[in-house]
DNA sequence: AAATCATTAAAACAAGTGTTTGAAATGCGC
DNA sequence: GCGCATTTCAAACACTTGTTTTAATGATTT
């Protein structure tokens, strides 16, 4: 962290703290003693605490939404080619695989996945919107595929059961490396595995 | 209100402010406000503003509780009786089903349905403590009666699938009534009806 | 009616928050 | 080496938080 500029030891000190305790809970004051800058330096290079959050999100959700979307357009192609309407699974997993692409860029530590997981069931109106914000595009073009997949089924009850999915989802990127609910969660899941699993659990809800 | 004592106007103003803004960013002044009360009587009927949350956690999660336990039993006892290993929907739903009863209590206001919605996921690992130790016992039981259900299924899958299913659930009763991640979502069904899909969702996400 | 107890009230308290300030230090082009 | 812009720093600021205090009020019992 020594040779990194002071703003980069901003951010990265940031996301593992707004990803362990939540954006609320974590002051500047942790933040810059962990990065090892001055207090001030947050408002001095980001404005504010609310702008160093929103460029946190930038940093990794853009990216991260650029390749769901080329990839929900290849499906969306295929199927307008082919002439056959996509296949759930294959949908879905357009927005859950990438995920652990942002895992690997993380150095495997996971904590911006924890932070995204966070992010849409946050009590603050504030953080959901900011992370609202980057993410409603690409909700708004999964349930459009969704619904070609499934056109038997109203729009309403695929945005529905979409927002089972992403409730599940969001939970297990926040609270699995905690085993939180029971103890007896399996920690010797490697979050692969895990995303696997739970990729499969919305499919199967998703179709039934 | 008005003819309520002291006590009671705080815990119902409480519930309220708790379930729409969250514990940590309802203050006692807005508590007390709405309640139309002094602000020192938190502290003094409850000893503390996180007391005042375990009482009403207490309040509503007791009896929620037992109508659950009463139904597993009924199920376990059942499935005792004939040989035959209960369905994977007949247990969830003794989970489920119950949350509605909770909603007719608050006299549809579901209120509280929203706040115990956010303290699963809540950033604040006090509450989400608070809340864990009064429901970690029919979470067990669920997972017991779960693993009779899916014999072939080790313990450790039901209980993450499971933790799929609360995800969605939390994010459900929370964010419900707001159609938050979309647009699209719709407002037009009954938290009853919605409470129904979930329940579907889950149990073939689970049996899946 | 007096005395004891529980409750309410206004005010202050101590601690913590994000943010701002103004001066010191640093880096860089000339 | 000078001058200027950028960055760092310690300190203070303005505000909010949960909690405590101390006195006033109300109710109950003897």
């Amino acid at each position: 962290m020594a040779q990194l500029d002071t703003k980069t030891k901003i951010i990265k000190s940031a996301e593992e703290l707004f990803a362990i305790d939540g954006f609320h809970h974590t002051t500047l004051r942790a933040i810059t003693a962990k990065a090892g800058v001055n207090l001030a330096a947050v408002n001095y290079h980001f404005g504010s605490k609310e702008a160093l959050l929103e460029a946190i999100f930038d940093r990794h959700l853009l990216p991260l939404n650029n390749i769901r979307i080329k990839r929900m357009q290849a499906v969306a192609d295929q199927a307008e080619k082919s002439g056959k309407k996509p296949n759930v699974e294959e949908v879905l997993r357009c927005f859950t695989e990438p995920t652990l692409a942002l895992l690997h860029r993380d150095s495997g530590t996971g904590h911006f996945r924890m932070l995204v997981g966070r992010s849409l069931s946050d009590p603050d109106q504030t953080v959901r919107q900011l992370f609202l914000k980057r993410v409603r595009g690409v909700i708004e073009l999964l349930v459009d595929l969704l619904c070609k997949a499934l056109p038997h089924r109203s729009r309403e009850d695929v945005a529905l059961k979409l927002q089972f999915s992403l409730g599940a989802m969001s939970h297990t990127l926040t609270f699995q490396n905690q085993g939180l609910i029971l103890g007896s969660v399996d920690k010797s899941k490697s979050i692969g595995e895990v995303i696997e699993m739970l990729t499969d659990f919305i499919v199967k809800g998703m179709e039934g």
